[in-house]
DNA sequence: TTATTTTTTGGTATCGATACCATTCTTGAT
DNA sequence: ATCAAGAATGGTATCGATACCAAAAAATAA
């Protein structure tokens, strides 16, 4: 470990016999600077391995060039995506990705985001969509963009981008109402930690009202304790049993999907003869190579990269406030 | 958006009648102010709403208090565990994350450095063990901690955090060979780029050489194209194809496997009676409730929990350079 | 009480880059 | 040849916190 002190861009000024002003417009604006000099500088650059010190930067001129993000969970693999997307758009124009996660607690929002704010960024990515008084007073006392994703709200706080989970609980709703199911249950997504999944559910409840027909969820009390495969095993024990008609089921996640068709293979229950399923999110296992499984492909990629483009020019982002990427379902074999 | 002045320490100062240093201590050495003066302050950065200002901070104290880390991806689900251990462990310690994936491509490496050291973080948490000259003298001119996950390098740059890919390779061919299986492949992990399945490839290869059986490899050359499922689908036209009598496949990771899964039962292959399969990585679905499958559990988790306590204490991570945080082999039905 | 240590407090310089303004050098127009 | 407009360049102040040192206040010892 070399203990030596970092070089400054006055050392490399000093080098390549320019003032330090120079070497900063060589790296910012290059094109306001002559030819030879430029050369000059970059040579002094690379044969003193300097490296630019950012924290300074951001002090003198107020823009950070990081940008803030704060997910419930970095677990999640079509959030993760969107993590990708983001990510690297961001660091292709020279930004980078402060990252923080509030594994599905609320409460951790407000001091998450007070971190953020300390490093000054030059903007702010946040995945939920309902917000503590303190959240939103912070955010509003701030001039950089603030942008929603994943879950279009009702009166974004400034640009929001995503699709409606509403809806797309809806639309699967109609398409199993459509496949001729008559007991239709939703799984999971009772949770109110998990916002967007309870808007899913919503969507499938007014699908089934709006066809006449009564909606079935569950679980309804707080199954914190399974994970998502474990929860759609359990259905089994649990929902059909209380429901025994059920013949198609919806399920919050693809993952929760996945245990149910785990576990009707293993009760020899036939997909989707006796139970279809459909699922959400649109996982690698889910395509025709694996379980061919019905559900809503989410544009979870496109997701980061409008992020980072409404970050980039807020003021294009703020022309249209509402940037809704849309969904796709595909139906496969399992309705 | 208040378009107002960010409210600055010597607002905070005035307004409790305090020199600014006094605030400063208040927020980072609270036990050395006396209780009134405290009091005083902690009442004016509420009042004020004041969110000091760390790039301020990082430039004097030149402690940024963030760290830096470069992944090959982030859409991973065991990597993001990591991540989430990570994170929520440095946050808890008033540390915050920079996040730069790769894209499991190693030339991206050094620039991604370079703009990490650019915003001069407290240490830097690599995922990748080979790295470019650039990177290693990168590394070496700077004097912060450094940790390499994931994968115990032979020669860590610093400290290094994970578990030996080759030895899971290793006892997972064990287990096959214990097992009876008599032709055994490993599936996945061709790819020069992704160094860790490389090295559980490599560890398999020994036992069955250590065990006289004669190591299968495939595919031998790129299949980029094929996802995680696909190539296990793609293991019964190809491989098995090849080599008939196979009747145990190793896969590089719990996804392949479960392609080999799903393909296997199309193709009414008897799991484990006609072939075995393991995978790699203890995801959600190798659950009982899941797939029932054999693999190799890592601690994702843990590692990111180590790392983090790591960097915030080097030189305790220091007196044993290498953290191996094991793994394990958890035999399932489908071996 | 006085001397001495310890605690508390604040002033000022400083970190390394960029903003802003002033200056010098080009270039082209007249 | 002269002047105006614009490009290129550099000097200096500045961003907002902390380090460092010195001074004042409080606590303790003699």
């Amino acid at each position: 470990m070399g203990k030596e002190k970092w070089v400054t861009m006055k050392d490399v000024a000093n080098l390549a016999n320019v003032g330090t002003i120079t070497v900063s417009r060589v790296l910012r604006t290059p094109q306001k600077v002559s030819e030879p000099k430029r050369k000059r500088v970059l040579k002094a650059i690379e044969e003193l391995g300097y490296v630019p010190d950012n924290t300074a930067g951001a002090l003198s001129s107020s823009k950070s060039r990081v940008f803030g993000a704060i997910v419930s969970t970095i677990n999640d693999s079509v959030f993760a995506q969107t993590l990708d997307g983001l990510s690297s758009t961001l660091r292709a124009a020279g930004y980078e990705l402060l990252l923080t996660s509030t594994n599905y607690d609320p409460d951790v929002e407000e001091d998450a985001l007070r971190a953020l704010l300390a490093r000054r960024p030059d903007g702010i990515v946040l995945t939920s969509t309902t917000h503590s008084a303190g959240v939103s007073k912070l955010v509003e006392s701030v001039s950089i963009p603030v942008v929603e994703i994943w879950q279009l709200p009702s009166t974004p706080l400034d640009i929001a981008v995503g699709f409606s989970n509403f809806r797309a609980g809806y639309d699967m709703g109609r398409h199993l109402i459509d496949g001729g199911r008559k007991n239709i249950a939703f799984l999971g997504g009772h949770e109110p930690k998990n916002e967007r999944g309870c808007r899913r559910r919503d969507g499938y409840i007014a699908a089934l009202r709006d066809a006449g027909m009564v909606p079935i969820t569950w679980p309804n009390e707080d199954q914190d304790l399974l994970s998502g495969i474990e929860l759609g095993a359990a259905f089994f024990e649990g929902c059909l049993n209380e429901t025994p008609k059920i013949d198609g089921v919806m399920c919050v996640s693809d993952q929760v999907a996945l245990g149910v068709l785990c576990e009707a293979r293993r009760r020899n229950v036939e997909v989707p003869k006796d139970l279809a399923v459909a699922g959400f999110g649109g996982f690698e296992m889910s395509t025709q190579s694996g379980f061919d499984l019905t559900t809503i492909e989410v544009p979870g990629m496109e997701i980061g990269v409008a992020t980072a483009k409404a970050l980039l020019d807020p003021d294009a982002g703020r022309a249209n406030k509402v940037i809704d990427l849309g969904y796709k379902l595909v139906a496969r074999g399992t309705t």
